[in-house]
Order: structure tokens, then sequence, then C-alpha cells
DNA sequence: CTGAAAGCGCTTACAG
DNA sequence: CTGAAAGCGCTTACAG
């Protein structure tokens, strides 16, 4: 069964390709008639354009590439999935993903270099990345960075985030006004630029309200996130610093894991120990307590993302824009006043 | 910066496009001096392919679809895709995602005839979907489904599956070993085939240790899944039937939100009421109590889904295949036996 | 408002 | 083992 071309649908219209090609693509000038006859003929012979024809023709790929860390079934990279694809496809574009822990800075370069897609989204660690980062100034690929680490290394993409120092030194303060003093700090992976800027906000807070800063406190390992990661350092903190009467995670899935170790050793939260998270993803509110946190809103900073990025894509001279998006705290059960006799326990 | 075609390679290699074309393709029928000189030229260019010239060319789109359903953000759901990006790109195929929430039936089978994919990896709701079913059917498009819903529906595509009825019959029965004899359930989805298996499977465990079914202790809706449906569902059951002592989940999303509104009640887990769910995902061992659960290898699932419709496309003659996989009962601490004294609570 | 020609960068089918 | 020709199904650039 061959497959109905645009040639097809020509010959029965009674029309030339180009005209064919001129209704396909909602160009106006196009005869009311004509236009009638070519329409007719597309859904009498049911015909579907060839999609790579038109991207090889056209030299557009049509396409935007997002390049994600693993795992994808982390909520927020999954979610940060969702909406990009939608908002891609709402723009009539389609969406790729990449991921560099399988392919590396080149084989994404090549991506683009070979036509497949006409730009990309990073969000850390792939805005982390020097060769990448490099490559794609080097060939002016159109790109959009969510979170960037330092705008310095992406002086001409456009820019999606939030304050992360300023979230956490506010979910800190909200700690502090509660009465904790003693703080524990379990960070997910110490190396992403966010968890950086997070710790700094913590600091800051603590900074501001005299309370000192102890090391041996925080826990920064460079290791993937995932909850037992919480879990493991959680435990850690509380068989050493005994005195902790709260402790903040550097995301939802470490402050679950920090809650299990908690519960696990018998006390519990928030009576004994407040727990705060970041993020507010899906199972946030259902979590055994609910998890107060702060509420990052990556769906639609993947959907702005993606606006900007088609934008350059049209316009390579546009100027690189930053958009800053507000997040919110989320006040659930987590986290309460700390018990006066705090060694009660 | 006009791209390096097979041109440009096969003149400073000085030798034809079909050549370049054949060492690109790893073609045997090379000499060896003919491969060095064309790869050292496709190096000193630095010559990346066109992928769109070559699926045009070749009329073979080296793409699946992956057709799911929303959210995708689901653990289910996002760790199928992440298994099935995998496995796809291993094999030198790429992979692009589908929704029906977003598209319909129409726009998935263009896609085909479009030729921008060569095949489809079906899972609930999609699979389900009546108008998809007859249209990739009578197109003879290649697709395997995972968890049919009835063979008879999909002849001529392969499977992947579990046995979810027997699952779910393990689980009660295991519950049933403890001691258990008044349940509630609380599925996810009702209209999904699979809620709808294993909703039989705990029937009929309770049918064999003779235990009677109570349709009033069922709580099956068709509503999407999210952990908030468990609490909402939990908290009537909780309220209009007492006497339970253990709660099946149909997910571990509706079993983290049972969970939730058993605590909320101020009664323990598991203590006062025992509660299992099933997938197993990302978060089941760091919920409070951690999840026994039965583990649902999806991420296995997925890659032998890509297998066997690379197989199908390849060999458009080969047997359609049923691949049956093997579920895992995982004890964790969310059940335990009922309390003697049901009643005082 | 419409069309004829050339071309996008590959692969196919055939020949030698 | 290698190549010349034709073609995949569109769009571009130009002309009228």
């Amino acid at each position: 069964m061959a497959p109905i071309t645009l040639n097809d649908v020509a010959a029965r219209a009674g029309v030339s390709k180009k005209t064919v090609s001129r209704v396909l693509n909602n160009e106006p000038a196009v005869a009311d008639d004509t236009l009638d006859r070519v329409r007719q003929a597309m859904a009498d012979l049911n015909y579907v354009p060839n999609i790579f024809a038109r991207r090889l023709s056209s030299g557009k790929a049509m396409t935007i590439g997002v390049i994600v860390g693993w795992p994808i079934f982390s909520h927020y990279i999954s979610k940060m999935i969702e909406s990009a694809f939608k908002e891609s496809h709402r723009r009539g574009y389609s969406f790729s993903l990449f991921s560099m822990d399988d392919v590396g800075a080149d084989h994404i370069v090549e991506a683009y270099r070979g036509g497949q897609v006409d730009g990309f989204i990073l969000d850390t660690p792939s805005s982390m990345d020097r060769n990448l980062q490099k490559s794609l100034n080097t060939l002016h690929v159109p790109y959009v960075v969510i979170n960037p680490n330092g705008r310095a290394n992406h002086l001409r993409a456009s820019h999606v985030e939030i304050d992360d120092e300023e979230a956490t030194r506010e979910i800190t303060h909200y700690l502090i006004e509660l009465g904790h003093r003693d703080f524990g700090y379990v960070s997910a992976n110490a190396q992403i630029i966010q968890q950086i800027n997070r710790l700094k906000g913590f600091r800051k807070a603590l900074h501001e309200a005299g309370i000192p800063y102890r090391k041996d406190h925080i826990m920064a390992e460079a290791r993937i996130t995932v909850p037992v990661i919480g879990f493991d350092q959680g435990k850690r903190l509380l068989e050493d610093c005994p005195e902790i009467t709260a402790i903040i995670g550097g995301n939802d899935d470490i402050a679950m894991g920090v809650i299990r170790a908690i519960l696990q050793k018998g006390l519990r939260v928030p009576d004994d120990i407040s727990v705060v998270g970041f993020d507010d993803n899906y199972y946030s509110a259902m979590t055994a307590p609910p998890l107060t946190t702060m509420h990052q809103p990556i769906d639609e900073m993947a959907c702005h993302a993606v606006q900007l990025l088609l934008q350059r894509i049209n316009d390579p001279t546009c100027k690189p824009e930053r958009r800053l998006l507000a997040v919110e705290l989320v006040v659930r059960e987590s986290a309460t006043s700390p018990r006066r006799e705090k060694n009660l326990r």
C-alpha cells in the first residue's frame, strides 16, 4: 500500500504541487475555491504529509530537545518532561528527550548538527557540563537554561529560574520563627547548583538570626538523589547530633527519607523533630505526616522554557531573557514548634 | 555555515556517494583502505549524517511510538518511559511519546501513516481504545501491548503482561494467613483492566477462604489515579465500615493515600489496620510505614515490549508472542496480624 | 493567485 | 569491491 503523497493530492485537485504545499502550510495567497478543492482532495485521499520530507526540504527540524538527568522517574524531572512535552506540541513542535548519562555532549551537539533538533532546553546537571556549554556557544545553538549554574556560563541563553537561596532562607526563617535553634540539613546531590544555593540560603538565615552554623550538622554528598539517601543521612544526623530539633531536606524526596529515619528511631514528626522539604511534589501531601515544603512551579518553568526557546529559534537576533518565577511556602504538618524539654526524648 | 553532507565526504575521500553510504551503514563489502579513507574524511570534516534524509530515502522512521496515559509523572508511567527510552536507543531507534489525552486515535494513526514511527507500544488506557485498536489492525501497524485488556482485541499484537488477578489473589491470601477476615478494598481507576483483574483476584482469595465478599467494602470508581483518591476513599471506608482490619490498595499511590486517611483518624498502621499496595514504586520503601506490596517489573516489561516490537517491525511475518513476567511479594511493615480485641479502637 | 524547476541529503536498485 | 542514475516527498526561490 503505497502512501498517498502530495503529488496524488495535486493530481486529484487539478493543481500544482506548490499549491497543495501552500494549503498545507496555511499560506494566505490561495483562492477560496482552489482551497476547497485541495482540501476535498486531501480528505478524499486521507492524505497525511510526510514529516521527514518536510523537515528535509525546509531545513527545520520542528523539534526541541530536552536534556534531562536521571532518573527521569523522579517527580521533578518527569513533571518537567510532561509540561515541556505538552507545551511544545501545543506550539506545533515535536519533542525529543536526551540524557547526558546515556550519551554525552558530543552526541547532543550532533543531534543539532544532524538537523534533528532546532534547539535545546537544559536543566542541571546538563547545564553544568563545560563541554556541552562550549560546543553550544561555539555553534550558536539556540538553547535555554532552567536553573542555570551561574549566568556567566550561558551568556547567550535565556534563563528560567527560581531563587533557591532566598527560598531556603525563607523556609529556614519559618522554622526559626517557630522557635528552632538546632538544625540539621540533608542536601540532595551536593554538586547540583540548586542544592548549593539552597544550602547558602540556609546559612544566611542562620546568620541573620545569630545562630551559629555547624558544619557537622550538614550532610551534603555528591550522590544521585533518591529518598534512601535522606534515610541514610537522616539516621547519621540523629545519632551524631541528638540536640537537633529540625531537619531541612534538600528536596522532598530527601525529606521523605529523613522522616522515615526519625520514625524508625521511635521519634515523632513533628512532635520530636520537625522536617521540611523543597519542591512540593506529587506525594508531598500524602506523606506521613504531610510535608511542609517550598513549592517550585516546575511545570510553569518548563512552559516558559519552551516559549523562550521557540522565540530564539524563530528570531536568532532576539535578546536573551531571564524569567524568575515565584516559589511558595506550603505549610502542612511536618513542622511545628520545638518542645520545651528537649531532652525528654 | 552550510552543513557538511555525504557529498563533501565523498569528494574528500575520492569515492562515490554510495561508498560513503556503505560505510555509514556498516555494509560489509568495502575494501579496508577505502574504509579508512572514508572514515578519515568523515572525521576531518566532522561529518554528521542528516537523519531526515536517511529516513525519507529509506522509508524507515527508525522510531518507535510509546502511547501513555497521564499523568506521565506517576511513577509507573515515567518508569516505563525511561526503560523504553533506554532500550530503544540501545537498539538504534528513536523514541517518540504520544498521549491519547492530548491527541486521539486519529492523530496516532496519522503519525504512522505519515512515516513518523514504525510501530507502537500501547499500555492501558490506550490499549482499551476501540478506535485505535481497529485502525491499527486495519492498517497492519506493528504494535505490542503491555497489560492487554483481553487478548482477543489484539490478536495480531505481541503482549507483555503480569498476572494481575493471581498477584492480588496472592497478596490477599497473605493477609488472610496473617489472620485478617474483614477487608476493605480501594481500587485505582476502575475502568482500567489491571484494576478490574486485581479486584477479581481479591474476590477469588476471599472465596477460597470462605470469606464473604462485601460489596460495600469496595471502593472502585473511574477516576484518574492519584494518592488523594486513596485518601478520600480510605476515609469513607473507615467511617462506613469500622470492622475492617486490612485495606488493599489498587496500587501504591492509592495505598499511600489510604495510610494517610488511617493516620489522620488517629489510628495506627499496621497495629490497628494493615494496608498493602501494588507496583512497588520509587517511594514505597520510604512511606511511613514502609509499604508491603506486590512488585511489578515495569522496567523489564518495557524492555520486552521494545524487543518484541522491533522483532515485528523487522519481520512482519513473525508470530505474535506473549510474555508473562513474574511479580514478587515485597513484605515491609504496613501489614501485620490483626489485634485480638478488634473493638478496642 | 498559481506553477515549473531545482534541490534538500540521503538510499535504492541496478550494473559492472 | 565500487559507482552512476533515479528517487524518497516535500519546500525554496523565482517567475508570471
